[in-house]
Order: C-alpha cells, then structure tokens, then sequence
DNA sequence: GCGATCCATACGCCCAGAGATATCAGACCA
DNA sequence: TGGTCTGATATCTCTGGGCGTATGGATCGC
C-alpha cells in the first residue's frame, strides 16, 4: 500500500462539485467561498495529472477522467464516514460484541435479569453467551475467547482477573421427593451421610466441589460419589431416579422437577458465592458498561 | 455527505501499524522515525475518540474499536489508489472508452487498418463502433452518443465539428454482369442515362447523393431511381438482380458479388471524400490519439 | 540490577494547503 | 454596449500537521 496521494478535503470538494456542476453552488455546500474551491479542484487536478472536469462558461461537466475518479472518490469518503461511526461506536460501547461465559446454574437466576438490563442499556450491542463451567471460563478468559464470565467460588489466584460477588446464597440438600428426609423442612448435613451423592465433577470446578466436599467432612462424613453430572439440571434428574441425594447452591431450586425436592440445609451458614469475572486489563469498554449494569441492578438474592 | 475528519495520512500509518502491529517496523515501512508515528496514531485517536490500540510494553494490539476502523480504511485506502490509477490512464488516453460511427462502405477499406493500428497504440481502450451512416453520424457526434465519426463527404457548415479527408476516391458504376456496358473497361456516364438506378437515399447522406445525382446532371440526365437501399452492400445485391445500375465510391469495390461488374467512369475526376470527423472542443484524449494514428497510417488509396 | 527494547513526550522547524478578499476575463443577454 | 453570471487568478494569512532530534519511562531478560 503506497502513501496516499490525494488529500481528503480535495476529493469531498470534487465530489461535491461532480454532483453540483455548479462551482458557486458547489461552494455554498461546502460552506466556503468560490475562489477556494477552484483552487481545490485545480490542486487535485495538478495531483491526477489530468483536467478533472470542463470548464465551459455556463457549463461545468465531468472530463472521462473525472468519471474514472468519481466512484472512487465516492466510496472512500463514505467508507471512511461509516467506519469512523462504527467505530466510535464500538468506541463508546454503544455497539460492539461481548462473549459472556455462564454458569448453568444461572440460568433461570442471575443470567436473565442482567441481559435484560444490559440489552435495554446498550441495545446495538451483540451478546454471545456460552455455558460453561467455572474452571473453562477462567481459561477462556485467559486465551481472550470469552470477555465476562458468571461462574461460581473464584479461585483466589487470578491475578490477571477481576472478580465482584454479585450472589451470595446458601445451599439447599436435593431429594428423591420419597426420600425419607424429604418430609422434613430443613435437613441438617449429617443426616445424609448414608446416602450416595450425585455431584459435578470436580474439574468442572474445583472449589465449588472442595467447598461442598468440606461441608460434609465438617459434618463428620465423607460422601460416597455414585455418580458425576456436568450440569445441575442433569444432576437433579438423576436425584430424581433415586440414585442418590446432592447438595447444591438454593439457585437450582429454579429446576422444577416433580420429583425432586428441595430443603434448606441447617445450619444455613455456609453460603456459596457467584462472581463477575473479568480480565482486568482489558479495554473494552463494553466490559466496564456491563459490570455497570450489574452493580446498578444487584441480584442480591435468590430468586 | 460530510466533511472528512480523517486525514488520510493518518490512516494510512494506521493501516500499516495495525499490520505491523510494532511502532518500529511500522515506521520504518512507512519511512519515517517512530516519534512521528506515535503522534500521527495520537492525533487519530483523538479524532475518533477512542483508543484505536492497546499499547502494553512488548505488545501492540487492536482495540475493538480500531478493528472496525481496520477495512474501512483499507478500503478507502486501495478504492482511492486504483481509482487515481484508473483515472490516470484514462486521463493519458492509456485506457478508457471510444465510440466510433463509420460509414459500411469503409467496413472494408478505411476501417480495419485504422482499428489495428489504434489498438496497437491503446490496448487498454475499448473501441465500440456503430455502422451509420453521414447524416446520423453528425447528430451522434452532436447529441455525444459517439466520438469519433468516419463519414462520406463531410458537410461544411459544422462549425462544432471537426473534419480531416482521409481519403478521396474515385467512383465507380455498378453494373449487373449481364449489363451491356459490363463488356467495356471502362464507362462514361452519360451511358448510364437510360438505366434505373439503385441509390441510398438522400437522407442517409445528402451531400454524397447530391454529389452522384449532381454528376449526372453534368452528365446531361436526371437518374431515374427504382429504389433506394441504406446499405452499399443492398446496393449492390439489388444491382445484381438487374433491378438497375448505381454509382459508389471505389471503395465498394471491395464487396465481391458475382453478378456485380465494377467499372471505373471516366473521366475519373469526379471523387469523394472519406473524412473522420470528431467535436472540436472535444478535450477527450483518445480522440486526439486517434486522429493521431490516422495521420500515422493514412488510408491515402483505396485497397 | 543493568542494559536492551519499545513506546511516549517535548520541542522546534517548516511547508502544504485551506481560507479570505479583490480583481480579471469570457460568454450571454437585453 | 453595458450588465450579469461564471469561473480563473493574484495575493495574503494562518494553522495544522508531518518530520526530525533528544529524552523520559516502563518492562523484560540475563
């Protein structure tokens, strides 16, 4: 690519007069007078090399190489205006792209409500949303393949990432509705150590997994695994079979299933925590414009 | 359309810096010493306003802002190259677009040797040519719908127009085989006196059919015509038929019939003249180098 | 900790070019 | 023939920006 030849002012200045072939017109358009614009269109003409347009008193027309250059001319100037807004657009964040990673679990809680506030604040922006679990959203935010990730219990030794709880909610057992503990209100954690779990595998996220596992032990038993599920709605449909009992954050209450029960673990103290990750160097301002819209509308609770 | 608030420049070291993707390299390629390269990014920054690159030491990336700007200004950048390029040739006659009326009698003669030769000058120009005949030519050249005429006896009160003889040729008589005069080598015309004779009709050309009747009269008859035909190759078909006898230029001698006899007239001093005729404030340069090449390669005989 | 690398900043030079006003020249019309 | 319209020319001003050199500051690798 060469350096450009044509300075930009001269071809508006031709293009402007090529639709006019009028100079004093031409100029009140441009929003000068008429000796500049001759001077313009002479200087361009110099730069071509060639005369641009004919000057007969009374009638101004376009020379074949005039036409030639017209076109060109024409679209550089509105590509180069599109661009410019697109871009101070995307600039500004009021258009753009934004790869939002997402717990399951969060689904039918967090998720919905701060699209919804999102979407109505920056409506020119493009939301692509991914489930995934905890651990490959860290590292899809690492690789930059996703920009905001929703996920549960941030791991402590991000430094490059950023991380504001937006949820913080206790856990509730999940039961066979003929459970036996299914008739009770609250379920204390003890009570079902005799019961297979059905839990996500640790890969899928690990503190949230060593974090339930440490529940139990505190509760002086090791749960027995009979089965792993990478998404909650699967491990609630196997609770339903029978095939064991889970414990999970009280978002997943959400997944109505006949069959499965839900009961508030006493003591409610050990609470599990969703957090906004980010990349904290990251410039787009689209990212900032969403953990905006998450502090304005907090989904403090589960709902 | 707006003013332009991009200095092409400017995009222009954007471009190559977003290739680079290194203030450096960047600079060098551009050939100039990178301080400037810094500004020149900066002052476009401004102008968007909005960081077009994230500058993090050792790394130099896009902001999602720059990579919208990114075709736009490409775009920009080759549209206005290849167009001033474009304009260029055709501005120097290099390339472009010539239209050219000629008269069918020199389909044959004049005209082959004219178009190769151009063409071998200006192998870029596309060469649209119309057969018509001198009265429409000269309403063509004045409505524009083409450049460049090669007529018949070219009319002199065309103060628009301009004319150059590029050839003078005798006339022939056109005479079935079977015509009695066929026998002799030559024909006066008075002999002709008594035979229909097949012409094109005046409108077609009046100065070249006021030319032939006018020879006649000198001759000491009036023709008698039986039909008019608006091609010489009609002409001679409707001759060959012993519909009648006509009068041509030379030239369609070289429309070969079997039943058609060609003969000098004598005295032979009568001629016509083949002329190309253009708009004298034409500023179109292929019209100059086509006069041009037929000043090069005159068609100064009939072949 | 010490260069090396890389980009930003500061400052100065200089010119192309965009703008204005005033004036001229040709064509056309009354 | 003189007025009008149109575009060109002449001349001046001013500023944006393109480029240079010199220097500062941050990060990285050894």
């Amino acid at each position: 690519m060469d350096r450009p030849e044509l300075p930009l002012p001269q071809l508006h200045a031709f293009v402007v007069l090529a639709e006019e072939l009028h100079f004093g017109h031409a100029a009140t358009r441009l929003g000068i007078a008429q000796p500049p614009l001759s001077q313009q269109i002479r200087r361009l003409e110099d730069k071509v090399g060639h005369e641009l347009f004919t000057r007969a008193p009374g009638h101004v027309a376009l020379t074949p190489a005039g036409r030639e250059l017209l076109p060109a001319a024409r679209r550089a100037l509105t590509d180069l205006a599109d661009g410019l807004a697109a871009a101070r657009a995307v600039g500004s964040g009021r258009a753009g792209r934004l790869r939002i990673g997402f717990a399951a679990s969060l689904a039918l809680t967090v998720l919905p409500g701060l699209l919804r506030t999102f979407r109505d604040q920056s409506p020119g922006v493009h939301l692509d949303i991914h489930e995934m679990t905890t651990a490959p959203q860290i590292a899809a935010l690492h690789d930059k393949s996703i920009d905001i990730g929703l996920l549960r219990e941030p791991p402590t030794d991000e430094t490059e990432l950023g991380f504001r709880t937006v949820l913080s909610e206790p856990f509730v057992a999940v039961l066979p509705s003929a459970h036996p503990l299914a008739a009770q209100r609250t379920v204390r954690l003890a009570q079902l150590a005799d019961s297979p779990f059905v839990l996500l595998p640790r890969t899928a996220g690990p503190t949230l997994h060593d974090q339930i596992v440490g529940l139990c032990t505190a509760a002086g038993f090791t749960p027995r695994m009979v089965q792993h599920a990478v998404e909650w709605q699967t491990v609630c449909a196997l609770v339903e079979t029978g095939l064991g009992v889970s414990v999970a954050p009280a978002s997943i209450r959400r997944i109505r299933l006949k069959g499965v029960a839900f009961r508030r673990i006493e003591p409610g103290t050990a609470r599990t925590r969703v957090a906004v990750a980010w990349r904290a160097n990251d410039s787009n301002p689209l990212v900032n414009r969403l953990l905006a819209a998450i502090s304005q509308d907090p989904p403090n609770r589960p709902r």
